[in-house]
Formats: C-alpha cells, sequence, structure tokens
DNA sequence: CCCTTTACATACATTGCTGTTTGTATATAT
DNA sequence: ATATATACAAACAGCAATGTATGTAAAGGG
C-alpha cells in the first residue's frame, strides 16, 4: 500500500486538517490520536510516522497558519511615509479581512483562544504568541510615533498611549470573535469601530 | 478524626485554593484530583465527599470569584445621571482595581484564559462568561447612549461605535494582560490609555 | 530483478487517572 | 449513653490513551 512521496505529503497535511477539526471539537488535551487517525481516514501508525507525538502535530498545524499572519507584519512602515494612520488603518483591516477569509487561521486561532492549555511542552505556544503580539506592537508603535513626530496625532493622545490603545482594541476584537464565535456581522460592527477610532486619533489636524 | 461543620467547610476553602493552584500550574485537564488533594494535605476522599468531581470543583473555583465581578457590574447608571462618561471611567477603573488587588481573580482569570479547554461539560463556563461579557456590553451601552442623548459624545463617535471600541479595549487589556503575564506597569500605561480614550471620546464638547 | 527503504497498519505493554467501595474515628442528635 | 450521620482515608477495579514494536506491501535505486 506504500505511496509516492507527494501522496505521503498530501496525507500528512490530512492528518493536520483533521487536527484542525478534532483539536477544535474535543480541545487539544482530550483530542486522542486515535480519533484524530480516524477523522483522517488513517491509523495511529500514519500519525506517529509523520509526527513524533500530538504535541509535534500541534505544533504543524500552527505552523501552517503562523505565516500568513506573519507575512501581515513584515512591512515595516516607510520613513518618508505622508500618512501614518492610514498604515495603521490598512493593517488593521488586513488583519480583520485574514480572520474573515481564511478559514484555517479562524479555526487554528479558535483553538489557540479556546481549546488549549499552556502548560508544559504548550508553553512555548505561548512564547510565539507573545512574540508574535510584540512584534506586532514594535511596528505599530513606530507607526504611532511617526503620526506623533508629523504632528497628526489629536492632542490628548501620544504615541505610547495611542498604540497601548490600538493594541489593546485589536486583541479584544480577535478575542471577543474567537472566543464567542462572534458572525460575520460582528466584523462589520468592528470595521466601523475601527474606523471611528483612528479618525479620533488624528482628528484634531482637520 | 472527624471535624466539626465550620472546620469542614474550611478544608472545603482549601481544597478551592488548592485547585487555584494546581490548575494554574498543570491546567485544567492534566492537574490530577491526587494532585490537588496532595496540595491540600488531603486525599482524593476529602475531595469526592465535597465535590461530585473535577468539573463541579472548578465550578466552585469560579463562583468564588464570579461574584465579585458581578457586583461591580449591578451599578447601573442612573438615567438622571449629569456624567455618564464619568460613570463608565469608574466602572473600568473599578475593573482594573479588581484585577491589580485581588489574587483570586488574576488567578482564576488566568486560568479561565490560558488554562482551559471549553469542550463537553466546560462549555458551560463558556455560556457565563459570554453572559457575563453582555452584561457589561449592556450596562455601558446603555450609558454611551446616554451620553450620546446628552449630546455629549464627540462628533465622530456615535453610541454604538463607542461602547464595541470600548468593550474590545476592555477585554484585550484583560486578556493580554493575563495571557502574557504582564506586570503592574502594564496596568499603569492601562489606566492612561483608559483616560486618553475616555477624553476622547467627550472631547469636542469643550 | 533484487534489495532496501518508505509509508503506513496492527498488536502489545504500560501507565495514570477516575469513580466507587469500604473502613474508621468523631460530632451530634436523642 | 447509644445510635447515627459526618468527614474524611485507604483500597480496589476499570478504562482509555500513549508509545513502541512488529508486520507488510509497494516504491525506488542499483
Amino acid at each position: 500500500m506504500r505511496r509516492t512521496k507527494s501522496e505521503s505529503e498530501e496525507t500528512r497535511q490530512h492528518i493536520v486538517d483533521a487536527a484542525e477539526t478534532v483539536f477544535l471539537d474535543m480541545g487539544v488535551s482530550r483530542a486522542s490520536l486515535e480519533r484524530i487517525a480516524q477523522e483522517a481516514g488513517l491509523t495511529r501508525g500514519a500519525i506517529y510516522w509523520h509526527f513524533s507525538n500530538k504535541q509535534q502535530l500541534f505544533n504543524a498545524m500552527t505552523d501552517r497558519v503562523r505565516s500568513l499572519h506573519s507575512a501581515l507584519l513584515e512591512a515595516q512602515i516607510d520613513e518618508t511615509s505622508t500618512d501614518p494612520l492610514g498604515f495603521i488603518e490598512e493593517r488593521a483591516f488586513e488583519i480583520v479581512r485574514l480572520f474573515e477569509e481564511n478559514e484555517h487561521t479562524r479555526k487554528v486561532y479558535q483553538i489557540i483562544v479556546t481549546r488549549c492549555e499552556y502548560v508544559g511542552e504548550m508553553q512555548e505556544a505561548l512564547v510565539w504568541q507573545r512574540s508574535l503580539h510584540d512584534t506586532m506592537a514594535a511596528v505599530f508603535e513606530r507607526a504611532f510615533e511617526l503620526a506623533e513626530s508629523r504632528g497628526e496625532l489629536s492632542n490628548g493622545w501620544d504615541a505610547r498611549s495611542a498604540s497601548t490603545t490600538f493594541l489593546c482594541f485589536i486583541s479584544g476584537m480577535l478575542n471577543d470573535w474567537l472566543r464567542y464565535d462572534f458572525n460575520s456581522e460582528f466584523a462589520k460592527s468592528v470595521r466601523c469601530s475601527l474606523r471611528c477610532l483612528l479618525n479620533c486619533f488624528g482628528a484634531s489636524s482637520r
């Protein structure tokens, strides 16, 4: 029954797909490799061939979507940018769109938020989540600082307060979205709030 | 060795305390009742006497802190209030203070955010979390609507956008705080941002 | 064409936790 | 003073999942 190399890669992806489904359904701890194998139409033997254990399978699953998210944050702001607040708005909308359109991203992040316990080996996941958060924070802080130096921040705001506020907003939005499984109506509402908030950051310049 | 009634209640509390510690340390799934009993200086027999299983123990743990949080939200805004934005600020600061000062609250919510998998019986916990969230949302929406009807909202903002923004901010703040175990420095930073945000909601009236 | 390796399936042994049952000493009621 | 219920400890039975070891059919290299 042995498969060719590309077929093997396919089954590997099938296993990761099955893991997404089962982790979401049963939580990472309760999910047995038996159940995941069954979901993928295989046996545990196949899983242990491709992954050394459940943890490594989990890591493979997160790796697959992490690259999508990281790509969004590679776009550092140009020092000569004329519209830092516009840059911020664009990045934020890209994030919302990613979660709206990419089901893998939604599923995996829902697992991360509501189907995981960050202890033992699993704490590594918290580490990269935090580093991702910090990267995002750095990108936005940089943009807010540029906005401040250009005098584009409304009085009442400084770069630090604005970026902290903004990051909490983004965090909370995604958290509420995934934790309470809000519908697409929520995305609309969020876009509206996002525009109001950014407008308010820079309103006094008009 | 049988204890008196009040002593029994004490051991019950000790068990819940031990559960907090062990759940935080090992996650709810991996935490064995054996380990919790050991942490409390007892045996599993004692736990099974006071609670029917791990789930009920978890519920007892959350019940103990839930009342604290609910109490904060009972203070509905007075229809005749002259300063709805001030009311909102006060409630928000009370929440921050609660998490800063009450260690049980911090521990339990950290468990809720990073040491739980919401599947099976555990989904009940998500239900009351959502209802708590909705209650909080209602309280703040009400206040924002009052502010709007009084013309106290800065132009650019409406009650819906403002309350959505505000709720996401609160959610994100608590989530980041507990997920990444931010220090008390973070609380300061948050207070500052909170003031800026509320100031910006009502800034145009000056 | 043969040998080795790959990509799995199947079978086995171990373990850790759970729920229950039984035991027991002491409050508490009568 | 005796009986009963309480508040636990200790012992027991059972399962479910894990990791490993073995089996096996086909792919790929020489």
